[in-house]
DNA sequence: TGTACATCAGTGAACGCGCGTTCACTGATGTAC
DNA sequence: TGTACATCAGTGAACGCGCGTTCACTGATGTAC
């Protein structure tokens, strides 16, 4: 066996002897990787369906060695959520890059942000669970937070500089609130029908950017 | 509705035997109540935070007894929930019946909607938790849920019923993201100064409602 | 270059906990005769 | 009106479960000399 001198990434998995390597890296990526399995398909089941053990499992690692990456789980939770901020900022600054006018760069992000809870719902409740209210103690989370928040201000602002706030408020409430209805299938019983989920957010927002 | 035929309304309380009186009532009544507490105030602790033998304890009875009135936790949990939509779509209704004009109508519902997730976050969380995707085998919760939607959509429709779909599905989607937002403590870290969520909701709401 | 030693990052056993549910039971109630 | 009896609606003990966290440990690694 040639033992890696300082400390490579992981190298071949097959090489991975008593010490992991990046152990904090392989937790965060199997506790993502549990959120998009069992507990992102069942509807609400986000929280509840993710425990720390089960993360070490994923990880194929004994259930107490993420202690010696994150003090509790809380912790472990926070950089998952920080994470996924920084992946919605993302996804919402490249549906802006993407068209020109301020109008179309608001609907982009709605239909950005519509179209990451529904990829990836256990994160999108993760994100918006109990954490965000403590997110004074997560550094990470409080600033991935804050910059996604800046790309929609962004862009209401170049769209009219006097009612940016509002503007963007209302966008996000109603992208967040769409969210929310089609994750927990608001929709599916009731007697009227409606456009594919794609479809439904752009008409949506186009109804509230009316005379914009 | 289903009020059991012979058996009284619980007497005395003092009186309480062996045999409980109304023990389905009682137990959904303990259940609103720890709703209404430590549940509540948690932020996004809804679910999780509410046991069956919570609820048996609070109704102050041993933890098997739910099982003579609810086949499992889910019937409870649906139960509550039907109840929540009941008392949401008599808010809206009451709210809506306050005012004249469709437009204000419409304001109404959705002041309405925000208050009663803001006065009640865990029966908010628990109406729209993994329940709700299951309404087909839970006929009250079904109808109750059915209910409140046609509030909303019959302002709509008096508004303009050529679009009444898109607006009602837009109010309902900007009430449900800013409560959600509001509970969740979504804007508390943000560089932003906000009005209070009472004028908040009024707010936003007139400028989706902007020309019309 | 070799070696002693401190530190790091794993391990498995154990803790106490509360949960949903089942079970055999028993006390209370209602009713047929 | 009394009484036997079926049924209802409670009880407490017990089940197995998985959890978060702590602990003493040990193997691997890095470094000072």
């Amino acid at each position: 066996m040639n033992t890696p001198p300082v400390r490579p990434p992981p190298k071949e998995p097959a090489s991975r002897g008593y010490h992991h390597g990046d152990l904090r890296e392989a937790l965060l990526s199997a506790a993502e990787a549990l959120l998009s399995t069992e507990a992102g398909q069942a509807p609400g089941g986000a929280l509840a369906a993710f425990s720390l053990r089960d993360v070490a499992r994923q990880a194929g690692v004994s259930h107490a060695a993420p202690y010696h990456h994150f003090a509790n789980r809380d912790e472990l939770l926070a950089a998952v959520a920080a994470r996924a901020f920084e992946h919605l900022g993302a996804a919402m600054q490249a549906g802006a890059a993407a068209v020109a006018s301020p109008r179309e760069q608001l609907l982009a992000i709605a239909e950005a942000y519509v179209r990451f809870a529904r990829a990836s719902p256990a994160r999108f409740r993760l994100m918006f669970g109990p954490l965000l209210a403590t997110r004074a103690q997560h550094p990470a989370l409080d600033q991935a937070a804050g910059a996604s928040f800046a790309v929609l201000l962004g862009a209401a602002e170049r769209l009219d500089a006097r009612f940016a706030l509002p503007l963007a408020l209302t966008g996000w409430s109603l992208a967040h609130g769409l969210s929310h209805l089609l994750l927990d299938q608001a929709f599916a019983g009731l007697p009227v029908e409606l456009p594919e989920p794609e479809l439904l957010v752009r008409q949506l927002s186009e109804l509230v950017l009316a005379g914009r």
